[in-house]
RNA sequence: GGGGGAGUACCAGAGCGGUCAAAUGGGGCAGACUGUAAAUCUGUUGGCGCAGCCUUCGGAGGUUCGAAUCCUUCCUCCCCCA
């Protein structure tokens, strides 16, 4: 094998647990490994990201990845963590975001070549849909006490009186659903492996034991987690004001996507830099070393943003992404705003927030509170904008505006943008047409 | 089948006839300080024509001068016993 996989993510802090001879076997032979991933959406967001690094290391290290939609397990869901209930997923809809989802993995992962490692796709969907439950219940659930299943910290935790919301036997039957996918790879893939984050460890270690049990001692099934990723401050990590951080350029912009990237506290971004980049170790450590010495160069946090924006988004949206935070960020002016063309000033805010507004009502509107918020949107209430102009966080065109500021023509860029920004970091570009 | 408990703002969780747009904590947002960081401090966190008014405390009715608080009923969830 060309690399130590294990050795490769164990710098990078990637590894939270593995069952013992995984190392061996990995360095004994290829060896297939797969993950999970639910269909819920038709865009993967970068929750998704730490598994597909995984899968995407593990092919560079000469192994062969399989990434698993999981359409049967996504209509289950999962009771680790605290999973709503899912809605079931129609077959066309759970084909289309199989398709999404495969040209997202397809930025990462190499589908096509001719290499014996190539990535594969498949989906549960595929050999659960027409499994019986009888069936079912006799071929595999046979091998699984109940005693076992209670036994994960997943199951116990809900079960126990704090938890307070029970569990329904659909959720408690998911880990041995899920158990049944790594057979079924097992023995139709000669997929040893499965991977996943810290908290599918029960699950995968009940797909282990039910190929111990069905198929006898001889065959062995591995696992291999990775901690769950968090942020320094305690928050849910991948979430923004606005939600997950989507991959796809039409969900999150690639201008937000690299801002995100580039707001992470410099804890979070020594670790996010191992995680999410496939820079070596010692650039790694000699970035992380003279990101400490001079903090304020957020030198650490731009790399971070650049490399990982380029991966999913491509070295042209990156550049544009980097001009707009320039332009937005740096020390910019009302007249610098100003001397900007049309053109620049489009692609700079392509990312942004944007809304249209009248040319009539523009002219019309002389009350700043109106102009923004019933007609141009930029604030959810009067309430909202005003208290926020109170507290002198509105500011137009980098000039910060009042209550009593009168919005006249004087405002436009170019003759028909306005650019409104809320604290330092929310932009708004009006369009006045 | 029997018994008990609970549903309050983004979340957790007080309130149990008026002084409640609803304590407190968390989260969010903003300001100061900075490095588009962290920590800290401060303000704010239903809406509007904003010293006033309107809509909110699972749903629908009712009692009352007045209800998140009392009654009826429906829905949902949890726990215990069988």
């Amino acid at each position: 094998m060309p690399k130590n996989f294990v050795e490769e993510l164990r710098w990078r802090g990637m590894i939270h647990d593995l069952t013992p001879g995984t190392e061996e076997q990995l360095n004994k032979e290829m060896t297939a490994a797969y993950v999970g991933i639910d269909p819920t959406a038709d865009s993967l967001h970068i929750g998704h990201l730490v598994s597909i690094m995984m899968l995407k290391h593990f092919q560079l290290c000469g192994h062969k990845p399989i990434a698993l939609i999981g359409g049967a397990t996504g209509m289950i869901g999962d009771p680790s963590g605290k999973s709503q209930e899912r809605n079931l997923l129609d077959e066309s809809t759970l084909r289309h975001n199989q398709e999404c989802l495969k040209k997202q993995l397809a930025l990462f992962l190499d589908f096509e070549s001719d290499a014996s490692n190539k990535a594969e796709l498949v989906n549960n969907y595929d050999w659960m849909k027409d499994y019986g439950f009888l069936a079912f219940i006799r071929d595999i659930g046979k091998h699984i006490t109940v005693n076992y299943m209670m036994s994960k910290d997943s199951v116990k935790k809900r079960l126990s009186a704090e938890s307070g919301s029970g569990m329904s036997f659909t959720e408690f039957t998911y880990q041995l659903v899920q158990g049944y996918d790594f057979l079924h790879l097992f023995q139709h893939h000669s997929c040893k492996l499965q991977m996943g984050g810290a908290d599918q460890w029960g699950n995968i270690t009940t797909g282990t034991e039910l190929i111990r049990r069905k198929l006898g001692h001889e065959n062995e099934a591995f696992a291999l987690t990775c901690p769950l990723i968090t942020k320094a401050d305690g928050g849910k990590f991948g979430k923004t004001e606005t939600g997950n951080v989507w991959l796809d350029p039409a969900k999150t912009t690639p201008y937000a996507f690299y801002q995100f990237w580039l707001n992470c506290s410099d804890e979070d971004a020594e670790k996010y830099i191992r995680i999410f980049t496939l820079l070596d170790r010692t650039t790694i450590e000699s970035l992380i070393e003279a990101h400490r010495s001079e903090p304020h160069l957020r030198q650490l946090q731009k790399t971070l943003a650049s490399e990982v924006t380029r991966m999913v988004h491509g070295e042209a949206e990156l550049q544009k992404a980097e001009d707009a935070s320039q332009i937005l960020f740096g020390k910019g002016t009302t007249e610098m705003l100003r001397k900007l063309d049309e053109a620049t000033l489009l692609s700079v805010f392509a990312g942004v927030p944007q809304s249209q507004i009248s040319k009539e009502i523009f002219q019309a509107e002389k009350d700043i509170v109106e102009l923004l918020t019933t007609h141009g949107g930029v604030f959810a209430s009067k309430s909202e904008a005003r208290r926020l102009m109170k507290e002198n966080a509105v500011s137009v065109n980098k000039e910060k505006v009042s209550e009593q500021t009168r919005p006249d023509s004087q405002m436009l860029l170019n003759g028909k943008y306005v650019l409104v920004q809320k604290g330092k970091k929310h932009y708004h570009l009006l369009v006045v047409a």
